[in-house]
DNA sequence: CGCAGTGTTGAAGCATATCAACTTGGGTGG
DNA sequence: CCACCCAAGTTGATATGCTTCAACACTGCG
C-alpha cells in the first residue's frame, strides 16, 4: 500500500523494517478523492497529514482576481501535506488534480515518530527539504528560463520523480493534467502554453496525447531545460 | 550573540531555557564573511551549517549563459543552510550580500540534537518549512503578479521578516543591495526592476536610498502587493 | 442532439527585455 | 588636491515574448 512511500524514501537512505513498521502502522486510515476537489483548503488546521498513494495533487493559492498559481505538483509517495504538521495553518490549498488514493496519518502519531525515532525522523524532514529544493528550481525555472526551457525542465523532473515510484513505462507516463492546470504551474497564459507545447513538439523531443506523455529524445529534451538533477537527491547516503 | 535565532524560533512556539543553552552550546565558532563571497559553494559537501547573525545572505543558482536567479535572502537569525545537514550536496550557492557575521554548528552536533531533542528538532524543521513556505510565495509573485506587486510583496515579506529580528527602526530597514542583485532575486532585467521602483516611489508609498527602505503608507503597499503574512507562520503555538 | 470542457489558431496590444547612452558619487592614483 | 575611473542608477528607443480576445474544432456526455 504505502510502498510509493519506501520507494521515494528508499533513494535516499536506508529504511529498516522497523521503521517501515512503524509507518506502515500510522498510515492506517485509506480512502479516495474524486478529481477537481481539494484534499485540503486553504486557512485549514488539519489534524492529520495526507499521503498519496496514487494520483496527481497541486498546492495551488488563488489571487484576489480569482487567478492561480500552482506551487508544487505531487505524486505518488509524496507526503503532499506533512508540512501541516508543523505549520498548523495551511496558508494554500492542495487539490486533487485526478482521482487520488490517500491514506492519513495522525498529527499524534508523527508526533510520537519525533520523540522516538530520531532517523526516521529526519527522513521525514528531508523529504519535505526535499520540496524545497524542488521550489527553488521552479523559481530559477520561472524567472530566468525561456518558456520552453521552463516546460522542458518541468517534464524532465516528473520524468525523475515518477521514474522512482514505477510509474514510468518506457518513455512514456501517464499526466492527467488540462493545459489550464499546466498553465497556472508554469505561470503563463493557456494560450502560450499551447504554442510553447507544440514548439517542443515539432522539435521532435516528446508527444502528448491522451493524458500520457512520451519523451522521443531525451538528450534533446535535457539540453533545452539544461536539466540536473543534483536537486532531486536521488543518492542513497546516511542521513 | 545568538539571541537572532531565539527571536526568530520564539515567534512561533515557547523555548525552554535547556533549549536554549543547548542550542548556545552547539553555535559555537564565530566568523565573518566579506561582502560579495560565496558562504557556501554550489555542488560543495559542507560539514557545518551556518546560522547568519548579522548581513544579508541569498540562495543563488547560475545559469548556462552566466544569468543569475536567486531563490532566497536569507537575514539574521536565518539557519540559512540547515537543509545541507540532510540534503548532503549543495544544489545550490549562497552569497554574502553584505558584510556577514555568521557562526557554524557541526552536523555531528544537529545529528545529537535530532536523538535527543525532539522539541528542539521540531522546531529546527519548522525552520526549513518556513523557508519552504516563503519559496511558495514567491513561486505566485513570479507566476502570477505584476511587477510591481511583486516588488511590493516583497518589500512587505522583508519587513515582517526583519522586525522579527529588531532590525527594523520606525518603517524603515537596511537594505544594503543593489538594483542588480534585486532583479536577480525578482526574475526580472535592472532596467525594468528600475522602473517599477520609480512606479512605487510614484505611489509615495516607499522611499529606497543609502541602502535603506522606508515606508511610507504601509496600507497601500500592502493593498498593492495584496499581502498576507499568514505563510510566515508569526503564530506562537505548540509545534 | 445539444452542450460543456478542452485544445488550437490568428490577431492585436501590452509588458518586459535588450541596447545604448548619460549621470552620479565614491574611491584612487597621479 | 585634482583627475580619472568604475560601479551603480537612470533614461529613452526599439524589439520581442507573452497576454488577451475571439473564433472554431473536437470530444465525451447528458
Amino acid at each position: 500500500m504505502i510502498e510509493c512511500l519506501f520507494a521515494n524514501l528508499e533513494c535516499r537512505d536506508v529504511l529498516s523494517e522497523e521503521e517501515k513498521a512503524i509507518l506502515r502502522a500510522i498510515c492506517c486510515r485509506a480512502s479516495t478523492i474524486g478529481s477537481g476537489s481539494d484534499i485540503v483548503s486553504q486557512g485549514a488546521r488539519p489534524g492529520v497529514s495526507t499521503l498519496i498513494i496514487d494520483g496527481f495533487a497541486a498546492r495551488y493559492k488563488l489571487l484576489e482576481d480569482g487567478r492561480r498559481q500552482i506551487t508544487a505538483l505531487q505524486i505518488a509517495g509524496d507526503f503532499v501535506d506533512l508540512h501541516a504538521f508543523l505549520l498548523k495553518t495551511m496558508d494554500h490549498g492542495i487539490l486533487a488534480l485526478s482521482a487520488c488514493s490517500i491514506v492519513v496519518v495522525d498529527h499524534a502519531d508523527l508526533r510520537k515518530v519525533t520523540e522516538t525515532e530520531p532517523h526516521l525522523t529526519r527522513m521525514l524532514w528531508l523529504d519535505t527539504l526535499k520540496d524545497a529544493a524542488i521550489h527553488r528550481e521552479w523559481i530559477v525555472a520561472m524567472g530566468r528560463r525561456s518558456s520552453k526551457a521552463q516546460l522542458a525542465h518541468l517534464v524532465c523532473e516528473l520524468f525523475m520523480r515518477l521514474s522512482v515510484v514505477g510509474r514510468v513505462v518506457g518513455d512514456s507516463f501517464q499526466f492527467p493534467v488540462s493545459q489550464t492546470v499546466l498553465a497556472d504551474v508554469l505561470g503563463m497564459s493557456v494560450v502560450h502554453l499551447n504554442k510553447t507545447l507544440q514548439s517542443l513538439r515539432g522539435d521532435g523531443v516528446l508527444t502528448w496525447a491522451n493524458h500520457q506523455i512520451e519523451i522521443l529524445d531525451w538528450a534533446a529534451l535535457r539540453h533545452i531545460a539544461e536539466f540536473d538533477p543534483t536537486y532531486l537527491n536521488l543518492q542513497r547516503e546516511p542521513r
